[in-house]
DNA sequence: ATTGACGTTTACGTTAACGTCAATATACTT
DNA sequence: AAGTATATTGACGTTAACGTAAACGTCAAT
């Protein structure tokens, strides 16, 4: 485990390119420090990453990642204002994930309604390519 | 219940804009039959809006919702191609589910910790606030 | 001293997913 | 007959999230 990482190496680890790095950098995602002009990535900046991307593969726009990255932040600091609406930022947040949740539920029960639909087609065809003389 | 809907019965419905019902047409994800010009949807093309806009909260680009409303559509017809290939389908789609499930997971475990970070912090300002004098 | 790997900024291009008109049609109401 | 509500297509505009290319810097190795 290094505690900094240089652009190309996070983008190898996380598969995506050092062009979407930067572009998260300019939306104020990432702020890592420099040596000259070369980007520093703290392990920090490495986690803020990472929750970033599940952020992505949950679909939310960055927007929404953004202020979610910024609860991590708010969380133990700030003043009461600050804290309150963190506060009912994390509820707006859970909300939505149970919403997800049940969604994915429902296309998982879903898919298994289908496979087995799939399965049955499938003896159909097996039956009839047994008795089956069309060639 | 009806068996028939306007386009603006289902827009207001589900909260989008009839502009989106017809986009949607466009980009072939639903095909409603006609009267006339106008455009009149069964209680299947309802559903199928239904589970696109399902597909929507989980964050999928509406050429992947495509291919899932196919599943459905393919599910119990056609030759072993299809079949088969469906099966595939299927399986990559679960694997995605399982993979947001889990991000889920991970997202409310996060939320909680933040959650019980803020109320630490709304206890440290209580106290203060008690003995405090600044004005 | 130059080649190659890695990095930088700047700027324009692209695709998805709609929004926003405008012009027109149809049906019902007054 | 005129107005109002609801519908249609067509065309252009917009925003998010990057991709792509140009032009340049830097450092280690050959």
């Amino acid at each position: 485990m290094q505690d900094t990482y240089s652009i190309s190496e996070l983008g190898k680890e996380f598969g995506i390119t050092t062009r979407t790095i930067r572009f998260y950098e300019d939306k104020q995602l990432l702020s890592p420090s420099r040596n000259g002009h070369r980007r520093i990535y703290t392990r920090a900046d490495r986690t803020r990453l990472k929750l970033l991307l599940r952020g992505k593969r949950l679909g939310w726009p960055l927007e929404e990642i953004k202020t979610v990255l910024a609860m991590y932040d708010a969380g133990d600091e700030g003043e009461i204002q600050q804290i309150v609406y963190t506060c009912q930022k994390v509820e707006e947040r859970r909300a939505q994930l149970e919403q997800q949740q049940n969604d994915i539920t429902a296309a998982l029960e879903d898919l298994a309604s289908i496979q087995t639909r799939c399965e049955i087609r499938m003896a159909e065809l097996n039956k009839q390519s047994t008795t089956d003389t069309t060639r």
